[in-house]
Parts: C-alpha cells; sequence; structure tokens
DNA sequence: CCTCCTAACGAACGATCGTTAGGCAGAAGA
DNA sequence: TCTTCTGCCTAACGATCGTTCGTTAGGAGG
C-alpha cells in the first residue's frame, strides 16, 4: 500500500511521515506523538531531530514549494526553447509541471495546498507571495494567449485561478495505484485546460 | 466587514461564527472557547444551546449538504423542463447552482469542502456518499453529453472531478465585496466549463 | 578501560482542550 | 409576591497538547 523507501535521514523520514498524517487529519489534529508513534518512536525522542512541530510542517511547505517553482520554471524555459513565445505550449507544460509534482509526491502536495494557512504570520505571508508568484505564471500566459487570439476567454485571473484549483484538486483524488497512470491524468488535464482556453 | 444580521436564534448565531472560524483557522484549530468569545460569551455556556463541539460541525455540514442538493435538484428540474434532456443546459444549471450555494455562503460553503474530514467515523461516511450522488449529478449529465456528441471529451469521471474542484475553489478565492458579483463569477465559470465540455 | 557521541527513553511542566456541574440574575407567569 | 424558566456565569474535571529535562543503552575511537 504504502511504498518503503530507504530513508536518507531520521529527519526527512520525520518529515515524510508527517506529511502523510497532516494529509490525512491536518496539522493541528496531527500531534507530535502521532507523528513519532508511526516511527515506532516517543513523542518527545522527535525533538533530538526537530526544533518545534511548526517546523517540520514549514520544512514540507518549502520543499513542495520549491518543487512547483522548480518544476515551473524549467517548464516554462523548455516550453520557450521549443516554441518559443507559444502560449499554448507553455500553458500546455505548466500544466503537466504541476500534476507532475502533485502526483510525485501527493502528501507534500496535499500539504502545500491545504495546511500552509497553519503557518506563523511570516510564514504563511511569504507562503502567499510565493503562490501568488506562480499563479502569475499561470495568469501571463494566459494573457499572452487571449493577446494574439488563440485564448478565446476574457478574464485571464480567474482563468488562472480556476486552473489551478482544478490541478490542486488533483491531490485530493490521485491514487499511485489506481485506473490512471500520472502521466495519463496529466494528459487529460492538459486536454481539459486548453480546450477550456482556446478560442473556438 | 461582516453582515450584521438578525439571528433567528442562538443556536443559529453560534453555527454562523463557527463557520467563520473553522474556515479561517480549521476545526480543530478552533476550540469551543474561541467560537464563545466571538459571541462575547465563556465556552461552557455554550452547552447550553449545543450538545458537543462535532454537533456544531456536522449542523453546519448538514445544512450545507442539503443547500447544495435542493439547489441542484431544483436546477435540474428547470432545465429539464425548459430544456428537456439538453446536457448543455443541465450542465450549465448546476454550474450555476453550485456558484450560486457557494457565493451565498462562503463561510458554511468552505466548511463542508474542507473540514467534514473532521467528523466521525459514520458521519463522514454520510458525507462521502452524499458527496458522490452529488458529483453523479455531474458525471451524468457529462456522459448524456458524450453521447449525443454535444461533448467532445473522453473521461466523463475526471471531467465531472475537475469541475467540482473548480466550482469548490470558488470558495477560498470569493470576495462578497470584492471586483465580481455572485452573478458574474456565475457566469464565468458556467462559460468556462461548458468550453471544456464543448466538442470543438 | 575510558570517553564521547548518537538516538532514544520516561517523567514532568504549564497550557489548553472538550465537557460537566452547580449557582445566580432577571424576565415571565401565576 | 412567589415560582419557574432562561441564559449565562465560575469552578473544576480528566485528557491531551507541545515542549524541556535528565538519563540511559550501545557503539566508535583512543
Amino acid at each position: 500500500m504504502v511504498q518503503v523507501v530507504v530513508e536518507a535521514s531520521r529527519r526527512r523520514a520525520i518529515e515524510d511521515v508527517a506529511s502523510d498524517l497532516f494529509r490525512k487529519h491536518g496539522y493541528a489534529a496531527t500531534s507530535i506523538r502521532d507523528i513519532a508513534g508511526a516511527l515506532s518512536m516517543q513523542g518527545p525522542s522527535l525533538y533530538a531531530h526537530v526544533s518545534s512541530k511548526e517546523d517540520v510542517l514549514w520544512a514540507i511547505v518549502d520543499r513542495a514549494a520549491g518543487r512547483f517553482e522548480n518544476a515551473a520554471q524549467l517548464a516554462e524555459e523548455r516550453a520557450d526553447e521549443r516554441h518559443a513565445g507559444d502560449p499554448v505550449e507553455a500553458i500546455a507544460a505548466l500544466v503537466r509541471a504541476h500534476v507532475g509534482v502533485v502526483t510525485g509526491d501527493v502528501g507534500e502536495a496535499s500539504v502545500f495546498v491545504h495546511e500552509w494557512r497553519a503557518l506563523g504570520d511570516d510564514r504563511r505571508a511569504a507562503v502567499l507571495d510565493r503562490r501568488d508568484a506562480y499563479e502569475a505564471r499561470f495568469r501571463r500566459r494566459v494573457t499572452d494567449g487571449i493577446a494574439i487570439g488563440v485564448f478565446g476567454i476574457t478574464d485571464p485571473a480567474i482563468a488562472a485561478t480556476v486552473i489551478l484549483s482544478a490541478l490542486n484538486g488533483v491531490a485530493s483524488w490521485y491514487d499511485p495505484n489506481g485506473r490512471l497512470a500520472a502521466e495519463r491524468v496529466a494528459d487529460h488535464l492538459v486536454g481539459l485546460t486548453l480546450r477550456m482556453l482556446s478560442s473556438e
């Protein structure tokens, strides 16, 4: 059921287990002792590896954010190399990259999407900024496509938000052992997204 | 900022305040004393009106579920009256109904979408069943549209899930005092949805 | 053998959690 | 005026929370 991995470090194992529990029950409803229990340890023993509970959440959210950012950056660069300035290809690449990150680690992605609210004020604000910058990648490409007439919609802000809602939703229903492989899920979402934007 | 309403009953006021706090901080992170404090009461005083914390959550979720179900039922009936069996009109009506419920009470809708996981096993299972029955309304209409060739997509299950992800996302970004009135938001989402499904 | 390090342990702290119990002020009805 | 009910209060319960602390078992290096 759950993939067994040789953990690179104890710290990383803690974050992986925490991702899973945070996704299933939420940050607030998951106790330090729950996380420790899943690793056959006592609660306080975690503090040899971690400085606070929020610290664990932050590590997960920060890493997930970085994964989304890197994947999107790479996707845009490659799309521009091969189809310079083509908004359709750029959006397709962004969607595929996003779905890839989500399906690559559903737990981490879910936590990033839903649990960042539990962070303290400064970190929450930082995450909000990064989310907006990330969404702006999509918004910009949609705007480009409208400008050259390949997209038939009128409001790029709403379109970008709707697209990202749909993409983030994948984290809630994708099952690595389910009917559809990750690549097929990405195919479907690219198709639906482009169809939604297309001019006819 | 927050609309001031003459509350029908103390019980209802508690649920409204709880909706708001659950939406902002989540069920687990909201204490009975937080809810009471927002009503200028002491925590234990709530138990004169409410039998448990989960009871409050359940009341909110159950009412929200009922609102979605009633709105969808009415929308489908009206669509079938006027455009019997037209999947395009039916989907448009379902989308408009869903957005209407969400924008009508963002707090309640958010709690319904995100916090049902915090319910006990029986109630959570019941909500899951109702969610699936609700999603099936969309899935069925999408399937109908594919069958008669007005929709050009291939996987009705994914399409229905993606649509609902996007619609539920509205609860996360819609602002009653924002740039777009609820009706305009509904217009955009109907347009985007139909475009996403359409055969060309 | 001694020392140091790692990784965990169990006890315990203060705070907060949901919840129960009992009391008190004021309005309502006899 | 006396009683009853309503709505809220304070005190307090046991449980659990995140976290700190001192300690211990075991292995590595000298």
